[in-house]
DNA sequence: GCGACAG
DNA sequence: ATCTTGTCGC
């Protein structure tokens, strides 16, 4: 896929907070008039312990049938530590080359972190939706900041995530009795839409399947990579 | 100052 | 995120 530079990389984390809060000004908390929802990516990175390469990949799927229809994939030197709040700035130029490789574009991108549930309301689906330029939805396997009240067991049980007497998210059941995810919006996103897709993206699993497809190809590219079986 | 802290 | 052994449950 095409992709407009946003702003450089080579940033200090003292710059990169400005930055979000500059980038910030330029989400749109709507989706798009007339969104229709045929496919959904998702995306991940994978390392190795004490390596400097990042594995990136983004996983298109069908939204009825959850089937992959186009996958792509990157490695690249990391040079942003990680930092909490500060996530994607590491995990972005990895997933922007994958991105650009990218041959089908999904009409939705689901990452593997928070959107606006974040300290600045600007978590890396956010940066990431920004500069990709599509819908996209944060789904975490745990807070960075909020809380929520308790939920139901059943599939599809929420709890509105507070930060600063904001809603900025929903603690999701996605199965019976599974720990939930926690979904925020990115850009062009709002809550009742992110829930909604992240339930239709899973099936049998906790997490959706956009991310499952993502997490199994960036970490099969990073074995091969390094000549392990 | 102390504790919290996506991946 | 990655590193690891044991352990719980269907």
């Amino acid at each position: 896929m095409e992709l407009e530079p946003l702003h450089q990389w080579d940033l200090t984390p003292k710059q990169a907070v400005a930055l979000q809060r500059e980038l910030r000004e330029r989400l749109d908390p709507r989706p798009p008039a007339g969104l229709t929802v045929e496919r959904v990516a998702g995306a991940d990175i994978s390392m190795s312990r004490g390596d400097v390469w990042a594995y990136g990949g983004i996983v298109v799927l069908d939204a009825g049938t959850l089937a992959p229809v186009a996958r792509s994939s990157a490695a690249v030197r990391l040079t942003f530590p990680y930092v909490p709040g500060l996530l994607s700035f590491r995990e972005l130029p990895v997933l922007s080359e994958a991105w650009t490789r990218l041959e089908v574009r999904p009409d939705v991108l689901i990452f593997d972190g928070q959107g606006i549930a974040h300290p600045r309301r600007f978590g890396l689906a956010c940066h990431g939706g920004l500069l990709f330029g599509v819908p996209s939805i944060g789904c975490a396997k745990s807070l960075l900041v909020g809380k929520h009240g308790p939920l139901g067991e059943e599939r599809g049980s929420v709890a509105d995530i507070i930060h600063d007497g904001e809603v900025v998210g929903r603690a999701v059941r996605t199965r019976l009795g599974v720990l939930p995810v926690y979904v925020s919006p990115g850009h062009m996103m709002d809550l009742p839409t992110a829930v909604e897709l992240v339930l239709r993206m899973t099936s049998r699993y906790r997490e959706p399947e956009t991310t499952r497809h993502a997490h199994r190809l960036v970490n099969d590219v990073r074995r091969s990579a390094r000549g392990e079986s």
